[in-house]
DNA sequence: AATGAATGAGGCTTCATTCAT
DNA sequence: AATGAATGAAGCCTCATTCAT
């Protein structure tokens, strides 16, 4: 087999076996089991255990960066809302495809180490960075109201993060469903216009 | 030392311990050294290392879900908002009260165990329960408008543990401002009233 | 409580529990909850686990060494074959009566220590030596043929273990009715007269 | 080394380690400093230190086994005493080749654990099975003389093993020699023809 | 490129014994 | 005479990694 592709074996059953099990409950022998190859040939491709389970997540958070665009508010671009919901279908897709490592970035890789955690939180910290511009383009622009917008973009994270964790296992809700359900959300909230609850 | 006692200093170190590097990278060596009692000791008190964080968790599951009340619509009852920022304060203070806690329920106990993470699953389904029945109500008494309650109940679960996650450490916001953010985006959402982004 | 009350009770809860489940599968866990008392208490009593177990077996043995005497063949003393079925009707009272000791001196002891088999194994020499005495008493009055006496003190020694071990348990045969059907066997052999099988 | 006689290897530094110290007193830290392995070499050979002990256990009743057969009485067979010669012959051998095996039948086993006792027992059992049909078989033929069969059976089962325990280690008596004693002992017993003892 | 036997540090847990009260 | 909290040595087992073939 050729290097490359055997690569990629060993990759996409350790991400299966992470996602199902975590990575404390992941061994090296599953894994060899699994991409049915011997012991000394997973350390041939991949530095140590840890090493490609960073791998892994250095994949998905590439993919996952490459969704998240600011707003574009120039003159021919589609409306905002759109290009909301299409980044939020991206963000989707990426799961969907993969579920595998939805587990894996919503939960695997907390407590393997303070440098993953800080890789995590750093990938996390530069998305609310994107969120929160796009909220200060919105106001400048007078279609987003004034508001706490670092709470609002970690909220949003958060939000999304939630959903998909529990709510792409239930085949009853469609993606686009999802996206849309949490855009409404966050444009308008829950209350009747006119409303108040204080 | 009154056993309680030691007991429950055992449970503060095993849990800052936790808090600091996660479940797997705290051994019991660790806990006993922090504690500063004899390897024999730990076990006079916890059955073992997973027990003490089952406690732990059990705990915190329990003080939260104490603090968390659907909203009371009854004549006299104060505002809805105010009662939810009431519960929100509640959450917020759990956790500001003894931040060690909050990075194990939101992050430690994943790949324990399907038995933890059962648990915890099942901790945070009727949490949610609480929110759509809460929104029903809402719905019923022309307060809030039709949505997916589903969505919206785990996008505010969502949101309020990824805020909690990574904003109580700054000390540059308060808990009433970051809970009066939250709401204000779940009751209005961010568009300015009449605007569009569609 | 009286101490010498105290010191036979649990001696009384250990030897039961060492029948059992054996020494190693005892704690002194184990015998001071049968027993009713504190850790500390079994440590005013006796040395050690190690030391309740050797005065229990060393009880044994001295109950066993009183139920065991030389072939009497003065005038007037009873027949050889009476006595002997006597000694054995001890014997076997003796066990039955505790059938809790049975188990430890068939069994438990071995494995402990050098020093428990060595004892055991100058007790079963002292027991061989005396059959082996009766053995060369009967061929010098012409009852007993020439033969390896000390094959057969052993064998003999051997079959009453076995026996007791595996069949007192039984209720199907009486006491009476084993140490007659050894006394039998020893005495006469299996075959019938005038038959060979060589 | 070839991964079978690595096990071999181990097995035989096991036994020996057994036999002379018993199932608890040898722990694997003795097993693999005697084996000159590492600790983990070990557990990749068997699974623990109790798989281990097992194996050794089934192996020498599977050896033992095969010694011992029913006498055959069809014509042109060897006559019985001599089958049962060669039978005790075999189980001496058995033995005497791997004194290691004989104090760990004998009785380290006991105590371990009630699976173990019961397997030995159960292993005791079909030889005795196979005993009282052999005298059973005698006694159609004339040969042997009624008796309560299964005493006789236990009875032999014990003297053998005693005999085995306490005199293959002198080497003051040959195997055929201590065979032929016993054989001749359950054959005729003790007495003088003639004699009572009664 | 591949193998798989070997390694050994490190983890969890048990339990006989001691000692302050 | 009694208690029971505390101790810590010792045991079993796992598993990521190495290396000779």
């Amino acid at each position: 087999m050729e290097p490359a592709e055997r690569r990629e074996q060993i990759l996409i059953h350790a991400a299966r076996l992470f996602a199902e099990r975590g990575y404390h409950s992941t061994s090296v022998a599953d894994i060899i089991a699994a991409a049915g190859i011997a012991r000394g040939t997973f350390y041939l491709y991949f530095e140590s255990k840890r090493a490609i389970f960073e791998e892994l997540l250095d994949r998905l958070m590439t993919r996952l960066a490459s969704c998240i665009r600011r707003v574009d508010v120039s003159d021919g671009a589609p409306p905002p809302g759109e290009q909301l919901l299409c980044t939020m279908a991206r963000v989707f897709d990426v799961f969907a495809a993969d579920r595998t490592m939805l587990a894996i970035l919503l939960s695997g890789a907390v407590g393997l180490d303070k440098g993953f955690d800080d890789k995590l939180a750093e990938f996390y910290g530069r998305v609310a960075l994107v969120v929160e511009r796009s909220l200060e383009l919105g106001e400048e622009l007078g279609i987003v109201r004034p508001c706490n917008r670092r709470v609002v973009a970690r909220a949003a994270i958060g939000a999304l993060k939630e959903v998909l964790a529990t709510m792409l296992e239930d085949g009853d809700a469609s993606c686009a469903e999802l996206a849309r359900g949490i855009l409404d959300l966050f444009s308008r909230g829950v209350l009747v216009e006119g409303a108040s609850i204080a």
